[in-house]
DNA sequence: TGTTAGCACTCGAATAAAAAGAGTGCTAAC
DNA sequence: GTTAGCACTCTTTTTATTCGAGTGCTAACA
């Protein structure tokens, strides 16, 4: 049995009126309200087929139809029109990141709230340093004698701050010249890029402040490291998704908001193809049973194409794919906007 | 109608029946429960009294009782004892906090995170910076031509960055020499403590840093006003409320936890008298309707005799008062002795 | 005078039965 | 190929009924 245009109309129809009211739809309503020309008794005929074709079921007998994850991902991939929302979209998250005159995280964070509230799901937005974090500047400051704090500036305006155990004896000019030798030879680097063995060389005459140098190049390393390795995420508006009906179970929401709490969870979430931009898992495609129900829309945006961070939403997986997906498309451009005029 | 000691003991037989099961509990229920040596006839009509003093009341006419937040502030005042958890939540307490080698707002919040978890309650923490945020260390650090970075270190390692537009002509000599004399004026000193005119006196003669120090001023009195003004607030263990049955509706649970995101209603929950340690506010007592079927505890910690911080513990009012009140204070009390520690 | 057993009464919760509705699948006619 | 019609299924809603926990009151008792 293959796809016409009337099925396809049908189960877009379905899809359509299945997110929106998020009830079984039936054929009579389908004859009604989307007018294809047929009647209710031709669409039962189709809706058998299409059920037959696994992209739509019925909870029981005498219900309507809903889409199944397979109905979803047809949708998704051959139906579904992107372009209506787009310029609406677009003007709120230009309007959000312009707004604000912050760090880029901070605008981050705004742009991922407002897209919560607007597409009332949740979402995530990850941040991965590995690929971009060169070092900008390093500073050593004497705080109080035997410690200093390390100032770290990595490139995108990142900035991170440790505190260092120094010997009692190092003196703000120790550490200053420290701050310099190493900006001077690691600036701009990355971390894969050094090698430990010559900068053994270049540090080797340093002799007084060798223990800082070792100490600091130790953490600047595992900061620039880290930073990669377990990513920054942040997630708002958890509670958006209480409001759909999915979720009127409070066991449910809490095994699916305690799941979100935990970070291997949402990092998994967020995995996918980096190459394509956009990636749609719908229901058990995330792969994680503490989510089956939902499905996770990732985009991910590049900076001299490299990837650079990702944003995410998760919702129900009756949620309004269209617009979502028009939504981080634009903020993930938006954002490399963003990110490239900064430079 | 006064108070004997058999209506106290019903009283509380009442109030810690109705904490352990979450059900309205009848006259039958205490007297086979809660041996008193009297029937169950005579304590309904006990409970009758009780019922006209306010303590208690009934949901409907054919159900047990239920305390009233006037019987639990009876409890709470007059009945509860609270010594027999000491121990063992001492012990865990400060064995998270020795745990972890790390900065104290780290410790801080995994204690908090343990404390939600023992007693299924929200935790929130509150670091009232503005007491001790006196300046530490300054250092403007010259990222790029026309940008530079404030690096701002307050008493108690509080560290805050914020990014500088200066003139294009200034090096990082000017910067130093900024810092420097920031450093040498106002370093120990509160903003409360700065007089503008002594300051414009000082820096008179840097004329040609002039637009920096004023900029970095005004930013730094910035930060350190605003510290105090909307303190920094974590929140902890939001979902555990979720498992007790009063809130077994979404909506509500929707409304409780959106509420505490918000700011100023935690803020507003949060004070209290800080004189005597410790605060229990029932119900209604909170003043906020949002959550007006919780009770709030609060625990303020002191560090030379200035409140530094409070911790609080958000729950239904049916709590365990006796536990709640219990860890927080040793939770309080060993914060103080870690602050002491680590001065 | 305080305590207790006994009992009628109340009112929510649980259970059962009945009715209503929505939607389907199938058949036969167009 | 399309459609009207109809019997059938299964959920939801409604209504009625029963059940039971707990009370308040009264009268007897120590």
């Amino acid at each position: 049995m293959e796809m016409d245009s009337r099925k396809q109309k049908i189960l877009e129809a379905v899809v359509l009126d299945y997110i929106e009211t998020a009830e079984p739809v039936g054929s009579r309503t389908i004859s009604k309200k989307y007018n294809l020309g047929v009647s209710s008794a031709t669409i039962r005929n189709e809706m058998a087929d299409l059920e037959e074709m696994g992209l739509i079921e019925q909870p029981h007998t005498s219900a309507g139809r809903v889409p199944s994850n397979a109905g979803y991902r047809y949708y998704v991939d051959y139906l579904m029109s992107q372009s209506d929302i787009q310029e609406e979209a677009k003007q709120l998250i230009q309007q959000a990141v312009k707004d604000k005159q912050q760090q880029v995280s901070d605008v981050l964070r705004d742009s991922m709230k407002m897209l919560a509230e607007v597409t009332n799901c949740t979402t995530v937005m990850m941040l991965d340093d590995s690929k971009g974090s060169t070092l900008q500047l390093l500073q050593l400051l004497l705080v109080e004698p035997g410690k200093a704090l390390m100032v770290i500036i990595t490139e995108g305006d990142k900035i991170e701050n440790r505190f260092l155990e120094i010997p009692e004896s190092m003196t703000k000019e120790d550490l200053d010249l420290v701050s310099m030798m190493i900006n001077q030879n690691l600036r701009g680097l990355k971390v894969d890029d050094w090698q430990r063995n010559i900068l053994e060389n270049i540090f080797q005459n340093l002799t007084r402040q060798r223990q800082v140098v070792d100490c600091a190049l130790e953490m600047l390393s595992s900061i620039l490291n880290v930073q990669g390795k377990d990513k920054k995420i942040y997630l708002d508006g958890g509670l958006n998704m209480l409001s759909q009906p999915e979720f009127k179970d409070v066991n449910k929401v809490k095994n699916l908001l305690q799941s979100l709490e935990q970070q291997e969870v949402l990092s998994q979430l967020m995995e996918g193809d980096t190459e394509t931009g956009i990636t749609v898992k719908i229901g058990s495609e995330t792969g994680l049973d503490e989510v089956k129900d939902c499905s996770v829309i990732v985009a991910s945006y590049k900076v001299k194409g490299e990837t650079v961070g990702k944003v995410g939403l998760i919702g129900p997986t009756r949620m309004d794919y269209a617009t979502a997906v028009s939504m981080l498309n634009t903020m993930a451009q938006t954002l490399e906007e963003a990110y490239q005029e900064n430079e």
